[in-house]
DNA sequence: CTGAAAGCGCTAACAA
DNA sequence: TTGTTAGCGCTTTCAG
């Protein structure tokens, strides 16, 4: 099983050469230092004894580990962890760096310790990513070298972070239901206590302000599906004056709730009714009855941004910079959305 | 920001003893070999430098690197993915191991690539996971050094492999319901291409026999929540024959569905009616109204168990061993199933 | 019981 | 242009 994996002095007894010059040949230094002819006779030789550089022992020499750590509050909880860390492990892979992760199974202040642990071992850069959108007090780890937030900002502000774009979310999912037609579009649900909350709403706003609508109502309601279900439930009932033409839910759960309760109520959706959720949750969203039109949160993509982020500052030595990347929330539209009824 | 760390040397020298010593030290082989006074005093020097070893040095040294990786198919489009990632970098971390993750984005096949590039870095041992239960065929990077698969099985069964006891799962499962004092259980569900579900109907039928009941009807459909609401529909109305006493879902997805069906259907979920899931998908089954009764499948334990059995192998020295580790699918019993109405 | 010496496999500065 | 040398920080053997 062992399988002893050949060496650079291998390579070099094998091609005529000198160590340092299969040094310099896998790593592309050697053009001013070693003869063509001998350069490929270098490479023919490690592809003959499939040579592939020890990275650990690179890793020593250079003080480079070329690996970057992910430390997450709970992903085990989230069904969108996943996402964010196939994001930053393909851009990863894709600039010769390893993705290692660490779980804290708590909330974002027990991470100190794990990112501690992945600091002694010697990762090049760390990016912190939270389940939920929320701003953080950054562990003092995080500071003593090239990290980003992930989902999360710093209160103190100094450092980068790749968050949605919820404001823009909110906007474009209201414009979307706006150019279908609609124009009395409710706001359900979205506890008070999550930092997208108001920044959905404030572009849900701004977009019925900018086609030139009233201000929107806003249904105080949780994040689930019979939070939604409840608050749709009222919403929907006769004597509680006229129907909105769309309800635009704090989460795609909150939109399975307000899709039931259309459905008790006998209206059919989209035909009499859009509904509009939010954070495109893979196995709810594409699941439902009809699919639910949403807004996607990025993860994966700020996976992989944060990833590329660290790797460019890494490889061009430069500073990482405390600027917020915002995301883009992609619409994604599936069936709970249609023209209006009276357009 | 660079702060550089102190070395072995570092400790010697302040401790006044040599970096031999040190090391034995801090590897607890120092017993026989250096005086408990001296190693008290490197302890406390170590202590006071706040040296920790270098483990990229001492990797290169033992041909260790402390690192198991994981390579995933299309982590991203599962929603249970980070539960085994979370379970295993936990179980990694306890013993002083790291984790290394590699997403292929793709199926099962395409992840030979990933598997040679965490071998070429590498990593002591391996975890090829995926995120639906299924046979495969073992890509031979796998099988050169220790190896364990979560979630599926090896064709030629030779590779030990940790999987979720869906025969007994969907027998306690059964169980539940009978204990509740329903009779007329039918199963609905779940498309043939997936192993997941023989198995499962294998326990519901076995269930039923050890009860003396008659064999259950099984309604053919797929896995998401339109599957469950069609097939619950149908199943719910009364020209079609008395109603049964539970509906045994196939996943979280198909039970959503068949709850909103017997909704539909004037039905008290679970005064009527009684509806299981399977699976525990998180922001699903625990957001329903009612909550979903279900077997949750052990993805978290899966990565912890996987990530164990490799470490074992490892600091014994051990084979890792052919065989097949069956996990528990715990039942979680939120408000959809209760007590038969006529019992 | 202790400390000096020899590498692990690689890279980079330097000398030829 | 080439090859030699001196480590990166650690562990482990072996002579004191």
């Amino acid at each position: 099983m062992p399988n002893r994996r050949p060496t650079a002095q291998d390579v070099a007894k094998h091609a005529g050469a000198s160590r340092s010059a299969v040094s310099m040949v896998m790593n592309g230094n050697a053009d001013g230092n070693v003869s063509p002819d001998m350069q490929e006779r270098i490479r023919r030789a490690a592809a003959e004894l499939e040579y592939t550089p020890h990275p650990i022992a690179s890793g020593l020499r250079r003080q480079r580990s070329r690996m970057i750590g992910i430390v997450t509050d709970e992903a085990a909880s989230s069904p969108f962890a996943g996402r964010m860390l196939a994001g930053a492990s393909q851009a990863a892979a894709g600039h010769g760096y390893l993705t290692v992760i660490a779980d804290a199974g708590g909330p974002a202040a027990d991470t100190t310790h794990f990112i501690d642990e992945l600091r002694r071992r010697r990762v090049d850069g760390l990016i912190l990513a939270t389940q939920s959108l929320r701003t953080i007090v950054v562990p003092d780890g995080l500071r003593l070298q090239p990290s980003v937030l992930a989902n999360c900002r710093d209160a103190a502000g100094t450092m980068g972070a790749i968050i949605p774009d919820e404001v823009r979310g909110g906007r474009e999912a209201t414009e979307h239901l706006i150019s279908l037609g609609h124009r009395r579009i409710v706001w359900i649900g979205g506890g008070v206590d999550v930092d997208a909350r108001p920044a959905r709403i404030r572009g849900f706003q701004a977009a019925l302000a900018a086609a030139g609508l009233p201000p929107g109502e806003v249904v105080e309601a949780g994040w689930d599906i019979d939070d939604g279900f409840r608050a749709a439930e009222a919403l929907f009932a006769p004597e509680n004056g006229p129907r909105p033409d769309a309800v635009f839910c704090a989460s795609d759960r909150v939109a399975t709730g307000a899709l039931l309760a259309a459905r008790t109520a006998g209206l059919d959706v989209p035909g009499d009714i859009s509904i509009m959720g939010y954070d495109d949750q893979r196995h709810l969203a594409d699941a439902t009855v009809p699919g639910l039109t949403t807004m996607a949160l990025p993860h994966e993509g700020m996976g992989r941004v944060a990833a590329e982020r660290i790797i460019a500052a890494l490889d061009s030595n430069a500073e990482i910079g405390a600027e917020t990347t915002l995301l883009e929330c992609p619409l994604v539209v599936r069936g709970s959305t249609g023209p209006a009824a009276r357009a």
